[in-house]
RNA sequence: GCGGAUGUAGCUCAGCUGGUAGAGCGCCGGUUUGUGGUACCGGUUGUCGCGGGUUCGAGCCCCGUCAUUCGCCCCA
């Protein structure tokens, strides 16, 4: 074939899809608003520090996955790979540090460099939210309640279960990486082939591994709990007794360590068996160092994020799309009534469509495809009466009103419980 | 970046040991322009992912390439 094809691991939102998309970005919205979540919007590209500088040099997404190129000044540009960063970088060049906590919600594409795989696109699509000035795990709890409260909404919580960590503060976080990185050396020759690399770039991913040899090291390795400070460990506890109070249940899993160099203290996922390998749905933390890094105050934040197209694949069902009152003129009506007729149903807030093509059984075959709520006919005889028939397409019942009446009060015959109505 | 599988009509797929492409669904039209979702009739659709090779001849065999998909890595 020679039609040009999208670029690999970028797709289109079409019909279903888009509207499954929608759903999914508008929940998140409207749920991030009740806890008093105002939206942001950021640029989609960023100078590229916001993000080297932000999320470590060895965590893959730095080191082999951003978009990154020199625009024409020479200046190194990023398709930003992730919302957290450019958001703080937001909050330290609008002077907002002055101004705290902010409570931002955001939505949109996110570009990583990866290899596609059902759930992992290259553009995908995030929302998000993040809490600034909030050094409490009162916050923390909170975030969690928010996302779960999205996952409710969608109907997907069932699917989902939330797993919970604490990295500490940085003291602990610290002692404990030491810790590890002694004991994984004593058994390096034991260890897998990706796991000796972990050694040297993150020892902390190697609690992660999948690997048999290194799972049964890692139920011997040195636990998190032994190193946490006693602010930490209180932190620890706080939360979660916090989040009994919130009725949310988790799960302690100690080898969630999150990827991004960033977090601290909390680490969170919501995870699903339903989607392969790529389980992860939302996942968030505690960054509570990242506004110095974009070199603003020590600004303790708390946030999550949740990709989009995971979201809508556990989506049950797709969002049905609205279905239109259909006019169909039957025989020569006077023009001037069918398209007054037309017009007035949408100044008053109804989703019409005309039907003036083909034969009436045409047009009728048409109206049942577009999922036709009703069917107005505008028939020659009727018209010259002053009246009009609406059929209720899912009864098949048909009645008899004037034309008045449908002018001036078109919610009487189709905004009533239908989704006729927009 | 590594390993496996798969690419035939808009969709789901069939296509024998190589002999110049099929079905169902969909779509369009019709069953006298006053009534759809059922039924019947007719029609439409492809450079068989792309490029090369073997062969008298390739959808089928070989090589390469691109894409999709599953797993690893990593991540949402």
């Amino acid at each position: 074939m020679s039609t040009i094809q999208p670029v690999r691991g970028t797709h289109d939102l079409i019909g279903e899809n888009q509207r499954r998309h929608s759903h999914v970005v508008s929940a998140a919205r409207r749920i991030s608003a009740l806890y008093g979540f105002g939206e942001w919007s950021t640029p989609i590209f960023e100078d590229t520090r916001v993000f080297s500088r932000s999320l470590g040099d060895t965590s893959d997404v730095v080191s082999k996955e951003m978009y990154s190129f020199s625009d024409r000044d020479g200046e190194s540009i990023t398709l930003r790979p992730e919302g957290t960063a450019a958001i703080c970088r937001a909050l330290v060049t609008n002077g907002l540090t002055q101004s705290l906590p902010q409570k931002v919600f955001y939505a949109g594409p996110m570009f990583r460099y990866e290899r596609p795989q059902k759930g992992r696109y290259r553009q995908f699509h995030q929302i998000g939210v993040e809490l600034m000035g909030a050094a409490e795990p009162q916050a923390d709890a909170e975030v969690i309640a928010l996302g779960y409260q999205i996952l409710q909404d969608l109907g997907v919580a069932e699917h989902v279960t939330l797993e919970l960590n604490t990295l500490g503060d940085a003291a602990s976080r610290e002692a404990w990486r030491e810790a590890l990185i002694a004991y994984f050396s004593r058994y390096k020759d034991q260890l897998s082939e990706d796991s000796r690399v972990r050694l040297e770039k993150n020892p902390l991913r190697i609690l992660d591994s999948k690997d048999r040899s290194d799972r049964a090291l890692v139920a011997d390795a040195p636990q998190m709990a032994e190193f946490l400070t006693p602010e930490a460990s209180t932190f620890w506890d706080d939360l979660r007794r916090t989040l009994d109070n919130f009725g949310i249940s988790y799960r302690v899993n100690t080898s969630i360590v999150r990827g991004l160099d960033y977090y601290n203290h909390t680490t969170f996922e919501f995870v699903t068996d339903k989607l392969g390998s790529q389980g992860t749905v939302m996942a968030g933390g505690r960054y509570d160092g990242l506004v110095k890094q974009m070199g603003g105050p020590a600004v303790p934040s708390v946030g999550l994020a949740a990709g989009v197209e995971r979201l809508s694949m556990l989506l049950d069902t797709a969002p049905e799309s609205a279905r239109p009152v259909i006019i169909v003129p039957v025989g020569s009506p006077a023009e001037g009534t069918v398209f007054k007729v037309l017009q007035s149903l949408r100044q008053q807030g109804v989703y019409v469509e005309m039907g003036y093509r083909g034969s009436l059984r045409k047009r009728m075959e048409r109206a049942g495809k577009q999922n036709a709520a009703y069917v107005l006919f505008l028939g020659e005889d009727e018209v010259e009466r002053g009246v009009c028939r609406i059929k209720h397409m899912e009864s098949g019942q048909e009645s008899e009103v004037t034309l008045d009446s449908v002018l001036s009060d078109a919610a009487t015959f189709f905004l009533s419980g239908e989704k006729a109505a927009i």
